[in-house]
DNA sequence: GTAAATGCAAATTGTTTGCTTACTG
DNA sequence: CAGTAAGCAAACAATTTGCATTTAC
């Protein structure tokens, strides 16, 4: 029960800080590149390790995307967000303050809400335009 | 632009009966294990290559969790989700009427919404009890 | 001093892809 | 027939893990 001691170390710090400032929902990777000129000898393991120590104590949010990248943010404000599902990034959108929550099941303890709204962005859309948009002919029924 | 001609195999329309038949939300080795006693010959492969397929005709959503593997949805009708953080179980959870779209970033076209509700499921809470909830002892800053 | 954390590399896991053969339209 | 899809296995990418060494407390 007693979780264990933790340390404060440079990296560690480094990494929640730089989470922190940036605003871009970077990768675990991400991260990695931007810390290494200040930490060298710095390990994409390391950069893990605490990521998963930071969502676990409530410190930052692991947003995953269909296929892609986990993408993490460590602004504490509740927020929602849009992706691109073009080039896969990720943007704030202020929360809706929601009415109330839906009929959950039985006995189920909501934590938290992660609401994200997937499309394309601006500069996707002028790209690629409408593509894969729903829409299909395929199936038989429905 | 123009799509390339489908063919009806007995693959893609078993795939596809059992991921509408299945209330679970399977993940793609799911939906592999149950056709194989009618599909002896079925690789794992063709259900991936399938299920990309009718999420890409819009007739399936591919659901991704943190980390975990990806779960497919074939109901049509627009529902949301309660995720179990524990066992990693998902339940449909009616859609509330969403009022409004909240202030996206400009240009920004929305294709869907996917909102889910993480908690624990009545069993799993029984079992683990309030654990790794919310609450740290690591960062200074907030 | 001691347990926790790092760095490094190897191991896992989920998913994708190349290629040959089979089969739908 | 023409060309799509299946099957199979190898390739891939993201993430995790084992272990010896370092380091914060």
């Amino acid at each position: 029960m007693t979780a264990p001691a933790r340390r404060m170390t440079p990296q560690r710090a480094e990494i929640l800080a730089e989470l922190r400032a940036a605003h871009d929902h970077p990768t675990a990777a991400d991260l990695y590149e931007r810390l290494r000129p200040r930490l060298p000898r710095l390990s994409l393991g390391t950069v893990y390790r605490n990521l998963d120590l930071l969502v676990a104590a409530g410190l930052a949010a692991k947003l995953t995307a269909a296929g892609a990248e986990a993408r993490y943010d460590g602004r504490p404000a509740p927020h929602d967000h849009a992706r691109c599902r073009a080039c896969g990034a990720v943007a704030d959108v202020p929360a809706l303050p929601e009415p109330d929550l839906p009929r959950l099941p039985d006995g189920f303890a909501v934590e938290v809400r992660h609401l994200e709204y997937v499309g394309l962005c601006a500069t996707c859309r002028r790209r690629v335009g409408a593509h894969a948009a729903p829409a299909a002919g395929l199936a038989p029924g429905a």
